[in-house]
DNA sequence: TTGTATGCGTTATCAC
DNA sequence: GTGATAACGCATACAA
């Protein structure tokens, strides 16, 4: 029963319009409209009695009108691979606050890896007029995203370009975490590290493997044949990868996994078969999913940050809407770091075989054979 | 590059609207309307007309204009409480997918049980004129939900009313899937059984305890005494809760959680102390989230269906919409269900001292005292 | 059954 | 700086 008639007009929703709000303060609906839209040709003692009116009517805009009108919906799209994957989930948050800061809305859609749910979603993002799209699959399965090259749609990506003219793409400095934690391996005293690799074709997982696979070189350890084993990032996968490691001839000392999931993985096999994480086998993941810190032990992992990503991707919309010419485009760099919990220790053996460097950072370094 | 001149008129977006649609099919606009929007008023002939020239422009109608002088968004709002929570994620997905086959966007937005938050995100929902929401937060916040409430925009909650003209409430049956864990228990021998609570004033949680409560009365064990630990449905609550249970001095055989996120810091802090779960500790959770799965072992759980859920939200608003007048509503019922999987066996002791019921379903009890 | 005309609430293009 | 006024793309009341 809140003011349901008003003028002999019924309204409906937030029910107040421009005019009225016009009428209240006296001006004209331009001016109000120049108010709403913070433009700073109007005189300072209007545009008070326009806020002040616009707060007693309760206006709020037309979100459509205003869309109709100016050609700008307001809405952004969000694309991720699955939504059950906790790292997407903390992606999305971010990814809304910040365009929700600036006034936009989003649409978020799941693919599942399915070709038709993903088609399905991006038809509705260019139906609704979405007035850019990040697409965070980590996958180069860009013929999905036609329909939006098409419809000249800007469009961040990550680490695979998306070939379009109003495109950018968010480069992940995998090596970065990558080396760290092979370092932090090394200085534990593992000198013979398996790494379980995502499926093969992508670029994404390529790149996480390379980067291992240079860090361990780097690192003067394994040669060049670390043994990589090549999974398909999800638990299963993890499994898999760990009963391959557990019968390889020289057992490796500790696992590098290309994502949280695997290393998931990783310690059920280790658990079930009574083998002690970490003192048996050190495990690292990549991710740093919210579920690394509960599961046992916490999990030792390479954390992207989804905040610094989510920043990166609406930021670079905004380089692609204020862009005049498509030229002087540069990648937005997106970092990654270890984090050190309890799935890393020294191996068992290292001690005597490895006496040249015996300082590691805490005290978690196990007395010989203890 | 795709027809973006036609006519002389630049055309942004797809471009193509619903004039020149009924020029190419030789109709009037009104009819193209009349067939986008399924009226069934329109001949056969000329609809095929229609949708030939939809299909040949590639003609999508604009959202925005649509609901600018229709009055419908065809937007509605999603609130959860905690988006890191692996509960919501799979609902926001289900939700979406429904409400995506008939031709909804759904905006979510998570509180993380901060006010403000919730307050900012439900003025946004209102701006952009939802024509529902589904409140699947779990607890009684309605103040929340005023500005909701004033603007008459129909909503669903979950347990609790929201004591509006334009609501309904989705009754979840904790019951039902508690009383299966506590026979599940019984039956495997258990007859000193802890229950974890969430947060004692919310409703849901109230709910969840007292259905364990009567289950245990009900089945006879641990008289009216059962041991309940109010905890905050979070990991840490678990541990609080473990050691709670674990200091009593008949330890509890068994241990309920009233969510899966407790059971998980149970879990924790069994596997730190070396208490085998379950042959000397079973636990049971409550949600069935992605982890339960994952983790060490697999957790038995009691789940509360999300598609269920979600699928119980969008049809309780349909009713709302559909409603003439708000009397004849009856709440929508949700159930719930055991998922028995590694975390709950026949207690140690339980063989000898309750020979009564030595029949459970697979091989999984063990040999006395083994 | 189909077409014509009006209006939805706002921004933008002009004059002033 | 400010105010009229014409679009924006569509649904719909009404006329035919």
């Amino acid at each position: 029963m809140t003011a349901q008639v008003l003028n002999g007009k019924k309204t409906r929703g937030s029910g107040v319009d421009i005019i009225q709000v016009a009428q209240c303060a006296g001006v004209s609906p331009a001016t109000v409209s120049r108010v709403t839209n913070g433009r700073s040709t109007v005189a300072k003692h209007l545009a008070k009695k326009v806020w002040r009116a616009i707060e007693e009517l309760g206006y709020t805009p037309n979100p459509q009108a205003r869309a109709l009108v100016s050609g700008r919906s307001r809405v952004l799209g969000l694309l991720v691979s699955e939504i059950t994957n906790p790292f997407f989930p903390e992606l999305m948050q971010n990814f809304e606050d910040v365009a929700g800061k600036h006034d936009f809305e989003v649409m978020v859609g799941s693919t599942n890896y399915n070709r038709e749910r993903a088609k399905i979603f991006i038809r509705r993002l260019v139906q609704r007029r979405v007035e850019g799209v990040a697409v965070m699959t980590f996958r180069a399965e860009s013929h999905f995203l036609d329909e939006l090259i098409a419809e000249n749609i800007p469009l961040v990506t990550i680490d695979v370009s998306a070939d379009a003219a109003r495109s950018l793409v968010l480069e992940v400095d995998y090596a970065q975490g990558i080396d760290e934690a092979v370092q932090h391996l090394a200085l534990l005293g593992h000198r013979w590290i398996g790494f379980a690799s995502g499926p093969m074709p992508h670029l994404t997982n390529v790149r996480r493997k390379d980067a291992f696979v240079r860090a361990a070189k780097r690192i003067g350890l394994a040669a060049e044949k670390a043994p990589v084993f090549v999974g398909d990032h999800t638990f299963e996968g993890g499994t898999q990868a760990a009963l391959y490691f557990l019968g390889l001839k020289p057992r490796p000392t500790a696992i590098v996994c290309s994502n949280d999931m695997m290393a998931v993985g990783v310690l059920r096999v280790m658990a079930e078969r009574g083998i002690q994480v970490p003192r048996d086998m050190s495990v690292i993941g990549f991710d740093d999913i919210h579920l690394a810190e509960f599961i046992n032990p916490p999990l030792t992992t390479v954390r992207m940050s989804r905040q610094e990503l989510a920043k990166a991707a609406f930021h670079g919309l905004q380089q692609l809407w204020t862009e005049k010419s498509p030229g002087s485009r540069n990648a937005i760099h997106v970092g990654t770091r270890l984090v050190v919990r309890q799935s890393t220790d020294s191996p068992r053996e290292a001690a005597e075989a490895l006496p040249r460097k015996p300082r590691v950072r805490k005290a978690r370094m196990r007395p010989v054979l203890a």
